[in-house]
DNA sequence: GCGACAG
DNA sequence: ATCTTGTCGC
C-alpha cells in the first residue's frame, strides 16, 4: 500500500477549515444513547507524525468490547495535510485515519478517538468530525484538558467532574485510575455523554488511557517507523 | 493586543 | 505530537 495523498478539496487555510466544521456540525446526531459497553466491537484510532519527512501514519485497532482483545487492525500512511492548529486538529489526521478505517475487514463498532468531540471551541472536535464522516458512533478521550477548566473529580476510579463551556457540560474529567490524573471524555456522534464515560471506564480497567488508544498508539508508531525505513 | 491551546 | 536511558514501583 502506498502513501495516500491529501484530498483535492481539502481546506487550504484555517478559515476554510473552520467553515467546514460549521457546515458538518449540522449533521451531528446527539439524541442517541449509543452502543452498550461490553458488547460488539470498539475501535481505537491514533496517528504518529514525522514532520521532517512530511509523513503521518494512522492506525485503527478493533477490540472485542467484552474481552478487550484485538480482533483486527489496519494502518495507512499519508502526507501531512494540515499544520497543527489548536481547534483544527482533525484536518491533520482525518484523511489518513479514514484510509486506515477503510482497510479494516471487520466491523469497527464504536470509534474511540484520541482527542475531543463536542468539547471544542466550535463544538466540533476530531471525534465529532470523524463520527459525521463515517456515520458511526464516536467518542473522544483526551489526555489533556485543552482550553477547558474543570474541578478536580473525587479520588476514586469512576469519579468525574464536568467540563463546562458557557455553563454547558461539553465533556467530563473522568478518573479511570484512583489517584491518577483524569482523562477527558466527550461525545463525538450518536452517543450520550453518560454512555461515552461508561465506555471510557470499561476500556480502561488497568491504565489511565483506554486499551483502544494504547493499541492504536503502539501500532501507528510501528507503521511510521516502517514508512521511514522504506525511505 | 498577547499568550494558551486536543495531537 | 516529538526529542529520549535508566530506573523506581506495583
Amino acid at each position: 500500500m502506498g502513501i495516500i495523498g491529501v484530498p483535492a478539496d481539502w481546506p487550504a487555510d484555517e478559515e476554510a477549515a473552520r467553515d467546514v466544521q460549521r457546515r458538518l456540525r449540522g449533521r451531528l446526531v446527539l439524541d442517541e444513547e449509543g452502543p452498550a459497553p461490553g458488547e460488539g466491537h470498539v475501535t481505537g484510532l491514533d496517528v504518529a507524525y514525522d514532520d521532517e519527512r512530511d509523513l503521518v501514519a494512522a492506525a485503527a485497532v478493533v477490540l472485542d468490547a467484552r474481552t478487550l482483545e484485538p480482533v483486527g487492525s489496519a494502518t495507512a500512511v499519508g502526507r501531512v495535510s494540515f499544520p497543527y492548529v489548536p481547534g483544527l486538529l482533525a484536518f491533520r489526521e482525518i484523511p489518513t485515519v479514514l484510509a486506515a478505517l477503510d482497510a479494516l475487514t471487520v466491523d469497527p463498532g464504536l470509534l474511540v478517538c484520541d482527542g475531543y468531540g463536542l468539547a471544542h471551541p466550535r463544538r466540533f472536535g476530531l471525534a465529532a468530525h470523524l463520527g459525521v464522516l463515517t456515520g458511526r458512533a464516536a467518542i473522544g478521550v483526551a489526555k489533556n484538558p485543552f482550553t477547558f477548566s474543570y474541578e478536580q473529580p473525587g479520588p476514586d476510579r469512576g469519579d468525574f467532574a464536568p467540563l463546562l463551556a458557557d455553563g454547558e457540560e461539553v465533556g467530563r474529567a473522568l478518573r479511570t485510575r484512583g489517584g491518577v490524573k483524569p482523562v477527558f471524555v466527550s461525545v463525538g456522534h450518536r452517543i450520550s455523554l453518560d454512555n461515552a464515560c461508561a465506555h471510557a471506564l470499561a476500556l480502561s480497567p488497568r491504565f489511565r488511557v483506554p486499551e483502544t488508544t494504547r493499541h492504536a498508539d503502539a501500532l501507528c508508531r510501528r507503521a511510521l517507523a516502517e514508512a521511514r525505513a522504506a525511505e
